[in-house]
DNA sequence: TAGTGGTCTAGACCACTCA
DNA sequence: GAGTGGTCTAGACCACTAT
């Protein structure tokens, strides 16, 4: 012990040790050494390597098990983390002004599949809304959105949407839910078409989402982005 | 110290932790209680407490400063972890049987475009191939792909890509390289519908990727799924 | 059953940054 | 300057599972 290694030693060893994955000195599926014998290696205490290893573990870069040891995954499969930003965030993000629209508000029994997402009984009304989501005036993004009644009554009073978009409103109101979210390619309906001001039949890039607490669900949404959005992230 | 948690204490202390914010006990922004505080409420080491908070910071759903102490996210971003599989794994994890067909290959000077995603000089040339993959002999997803020859020379001599895709190849080949990713929506052109037996101005997901590793740039790549595929995830 | 990773602890020192 | 999180260590015991 000893040496060159002195402040954050779990980084760099995490490092070190990603570097002589990609370098393939331990190739796909292959063991690699335990952790006392990397701690001697490298001059530190296990539990350093242990973070090591465990941080390389969650990035699905390695593989460990209790008496199996640990190995290189030998299916490397792409984790991208991405976030998803509040829409005035996105568009304030690219130094465009944010501003939203109110196009419909009702009270009303959803579709069966809206239903389902809701976890509601047929018959059950939901708060329904459509917003377009506006980068300096320009349409930018259509929503529509269910939001359970069960789950969130005070919505059905809350009657001041022009500030915070319904969405900024959730998030206040119930901020640390749960999820689940699609991305797919959606063509431009007469509908959508008109609400982002572009053309019948335009590929428009669809974010689905429902949301849930404690498993009660609280809203689903389905958010088309007009032509040329893109998501983006690393790997 | 003493009595009632034994086991995988820092699991259990972030999950607690994790229902005391989602129940806003403490709010949006809010301080909440520091590391050795909560150490003697919970009745265990700092040490614990601390991989706990991080874990939850790594989430985004904390937020740490020295001396300034932990807060709740005063933005909660939501935070989308997707694994992007090899397509191979994708159709047979459907249940579907994988194969794919190259249907155009050669070396030759790409785009600027291109040039400039793999840093490639004007007038060098790359490799360049056409896949169209399948589930159950049908189009599931159709490919463009540019290889630096520069990076990955051997590619040149590589003649069977029957059993392997070039994607798979280049998988064994260069395992853990980073990359960018994105997601948008993309109109079928009459050369991408042709490739997935669909119509032209049908709304296709795109997948556009580019991968290096070290520094040095090894494929771009372009990936049109057919109508209907969603990507998805939970956040 | 033995070997590996998973976790906890108590104490220590450091790095940052707020007031 | 003082309070907070960031990290390291050495040792211990436990949980899992390959052999």
């Amino acid at each position: 012990m000893s040496s060159q290694l002195q402040s954050n030693s779990h980084h760099k060893v995490r490092e070190s040790l990603r570097e002589r994955i990609e370098s393939s000195e331990w190739k796909l599926g292959e063991l690699i050494p335990t952790e006392v014998d990397l701690a001697k290696e490298y001059g530190c205490a296990r539990t350093t390597i242990n973070r090591a290893l465990q941080a390389l573990a969650d990035e699905g870069i390695l593989i460990r098990k209790r008496k199996g040891g640990t190995r290189v995954c030998p299916i490397p499969i792409r984790q991208a983390k991405l976030s998803i930003p509040i829409l005035r965030e996105q568009v304030e993000a690219i130094g465009s002004e944010y501003s939203h629209q109110l196009v419909g508000r009702k009270i009303a029994a959803p579709s069966q599949s809206i239903r389902q997402n809701l976890k509601i009984d047929d018959g059950d009304s939901a708060f329904y809304a459509e917003t377009i989501h506006f980068a300096d005036h320009r349409p930018f993004a259509y929503e529509e959105r269910w939001v359970n009644l069960k789950t969130v009554p005070e919505i059905e009073n809350e009657t001041d949407f022009d500030l915070l978009s319904i969405n900024e409103w959730l998030i206040k109101t119930v901020p640390f839910s749960s999820g689940e979210v699609s991305f797919s390619a959606h063509k431009a309906t007469e509908r959508t078409a008109k609400a982002l001001q572009t053309d019948i039949g335009a590929a428009l890039f669809l974010v689905d989402r429902t949301t849930w607490m404690n498993g009660k669900f609280i809203t689903t949404m389905k958010l088309y982005y007009r032509e040329g959005y893109r998501l983006s992230t690393t790997i």
